[in-house]
DNA sequence: ATTGCTCTGTACATTAGTGTCCATAGCCTT
DNA sequence: AAGGCTATGGACACTAATGTACAGAGCAAT
């Protein structure tokens, strides 16, 4: 979502600097309102009545800028179709030394929401129960994953089906570790994640490894969210 | 749900065979088609008016049975709460010769679903997000179930934060498995059972072992779901 | 300062839902 | 056969939505 908020915000700015005439809510507005009450209610909850009110604007509007509710929820779709794939796969297809250090890349997007945002994938989630357009939507993307972080156990020596059920135990059990909505400090997440390789891998991390783990969390993820 | 439907349509035979007069839904009917409603479409389609229509019953007449929607509801999840986290428990607590024998015993929760719901949970999960009461009691089935998975890996000598990591991947792992809703035929998952034993217990399976469990999901599990 | 374009607000029609009140239909007992 | 109890149906009041029609506000260019 942090990722979501800033690219927004310059959006936001663009057009109103452009903007021309009697601008209460940008298309943009809508649009950003909608993700987020996408990811914090549900699609249920994204109404053309209720962002108008937080909008401070009358429904009507929405209509100037959407043809139809519809229309907004298929660009919500587009977006979480450009973005929460895209770098799980490129971290599982970057180069590395051992097996402990490919399944520290992937980590990456587990501890950087701007890189994964598991609510927004959630939130599809849900949706796609109800939507088979989503539901289609969403398995390929899955299977994009999965095949992304298995070719990753593949390239480490793992025999097709080890790396395929590795690759499966790794990405479900984040996306149930987010089921579970936790809301675990960064700390204690750390503190467990030599345990975890060593469950992913069925090898044993070095200290290093660790160290070095803990070293770009607190570097590269802001707040340690 | 094949739990459900059957203990529900033996409370309705008794229900009806003592119902007095003038009955076209009993309590049970309205509770029952409410549970899969809630399992398929999630609380939010928990509506009086649709579940009356679907009854062919006028919806005054749930105001017979139940206060409000609300009542209704929280007879749902008191249903929840007596059920689905119940068996994951005994069966984690069963003595067992090995670790694989131990995660066996679990396993036998996610072929069965007499044992384990899992859309139910889903829907309980997904109900949470907007309701702190069901986040509340959410919480508590999970830290049990966790818990319980942990101490059958300390019974098999693994040292506490490894066997809580190891509870985690299993059992985040299988929330996840069902959150991608993936609609595997049982033989698929059979056949996968000998890498889900190495990778959750870091011990090799014997031929033995996996033939156990196949030959257990023949003879138990109806229908192979 | 007039015109034109872009957006906004008001008003209306429609649908789906909750909950309440009350008359009454059906069976059960006597 | 009459009365009583238990559900049921119909009518009403209310709320929250979607979508449409149309008049008009505000700025921008001429």
């Amino acid at each position: 979502m942090s990722c979501v908020v800033s690219m927004a915000a310059l959006e936001t700015t663009i057009q109103r600097a452009g903007a021309t005439g009697n601008i209460k809510a940008t298309r943009e507005d809508w649009l950003k309102l909608a993700l987020e009450t996408l990811i914090s209610d549900g699609v249920e909850r994204v109404r053309v009545l209720t962002l108008g009110q937080k909008l401070d604007v009358s429904r009507s509007s929405f209509y100037w800028y959407f043809k139809s509710r519809q229309d907004l929820l298929d660009q919500l779709l587009d977006y979480w179709r450009q973005t929460n794939t895209k770098f799980i796969v490129e971290r599982a297809r970057r180069p590395s030394a051992t097996v402990i250090r490919g399944v520290m890349s992937i980590f990456e997007c587990w501890v950087d929401e701007r890189l994964f945002d598991p609510q927004l994938d959630f939130a599809i989630r849900a949706w796609a129960r109800r939507s088979p357009a989503i539901r289609r939507a969403l398995d390929e993307a899955d299977e994009e994953r999965v095949n992304a972080i298995r070719d990753m156990f593949m390239r480490h020596g793992y025999e097709e089906v080890n790396a395929f059920v590795r690759a499966r135990v790794l990405y479900f059990m984040q996306i149930g570790y987010y089921s579970l909505e936790l809301n675990e400090p960064m700390s204690s997440r750390l503190a467990h994640v030599a345990s975890y390789l060593r469950s992913f891998t069925g090898q044993e991390p070095s200290p290093r490894d660790v160290e070095d783990f803990s070293r770009y969390v607190e570097k590269t993820v802001p707040r340690g969210r």
